[in-house]
DNA sequence: ACTATGATAAGCT
DNA sequence: GCTTATCATAGTG
């Protein structure tokens, strides 16, 4: 089944996407050349009635015009001189949208190794929505608004890993706001180890949380 | 969000 | 007793 990013991003519900978003690889046409990653970690963000999420109460301005964009869209904003990843969910004017919080590296690891300042291991390479960005080498804000269809940012929609489990918790970083701080609203592929925050007794070193 | 540092707990030769 | 892991705190853009 062959399916465009505007149908897989518009067709389903946002928490819908950021569980299927698990296995799915992400890649990157970047100057020291292709970088990929198997996404691990994800967290949705429901738009207007969500206090967690940028477009609250339908807030509006320069900095998220992504979110009101269409599905596809590629959402980068900063926080604490971080870069953060996101894939506009939804059709033009509903503002939700799916934060990628880890990866695992697949295609040119070597050179992620390079961008990043000092990772204390393999798994502390990827493992968090700003590291993954440093290790990509995206590092600016110049592919925000433009789209996962026909940027040097993209994702395959069908080769893909299959988790054995996928968790869902709370949101890492909300304040206080109220259902929404303890909304089960972040997934991840259970045991691996490149998900963030995740303990070392948690992981699972022989399949790293995948299927075969 | 990340990094660094220190405290506490748990493991181990 | 030493090493490693987990947790808490502070500092930073």
């Amino acid at each position: 089944m062959t399916m465009t990013f505007t149908e897989y991003f518009e067709q389903t519900d946002t928490i819908t996407i950021a569980q299927q978003l698990l296995g799915k690889q992400l890649f990157y046409q970047g100057p020291a050349g292709l970088l990929s990653g198997y996404i691990v970690e994800t967290e949705a963000y429901l738009g207007e009635k969500d206090q967690a999420a940028h477009a609250f109460a339908g807030h509006r301005s320069a900095k998220n015009e992504a979110l009101y964009h269409a599905g596809g869209t590629i959402y980068i904003y900063t926080i604490y001189g971080q870069f953060l990843l996101n894939v506009i969910t939804q059709p033009e004017g509903v503002p939700q949208g799916v934060l990628i919080r880890g990866l695992q590296p697949n295609l040119g690891q070597e050179v992620m190794q390079l961008n990043r300042r000092q990772p204390r291991s393999v798994f502390d390479l990827t493992n968090g929505p700003g590291k993954l960005m440093a290790a990509l080498g995206i590092q600016d804000l110049s592919l925000n608004l433009q789209s996962y269809a026909t940027s040097a940012l993209t994702l395959s929609l069908t080769m893909e890993k299959r988790p054995l489990a996928v968790n869902a918790a709370p949101r890492i970083g909300i304040g206080d706001k109220g259902i929404w701080k303890a909304a089960p609203l972040r997934f991840y592929v259970a045991h691996n180890p490149f998900v963030s925050k995740m303990p070392k007794r948690a992981m699972n070193l022989e399949n790293y949380g995948w299927q075969s």
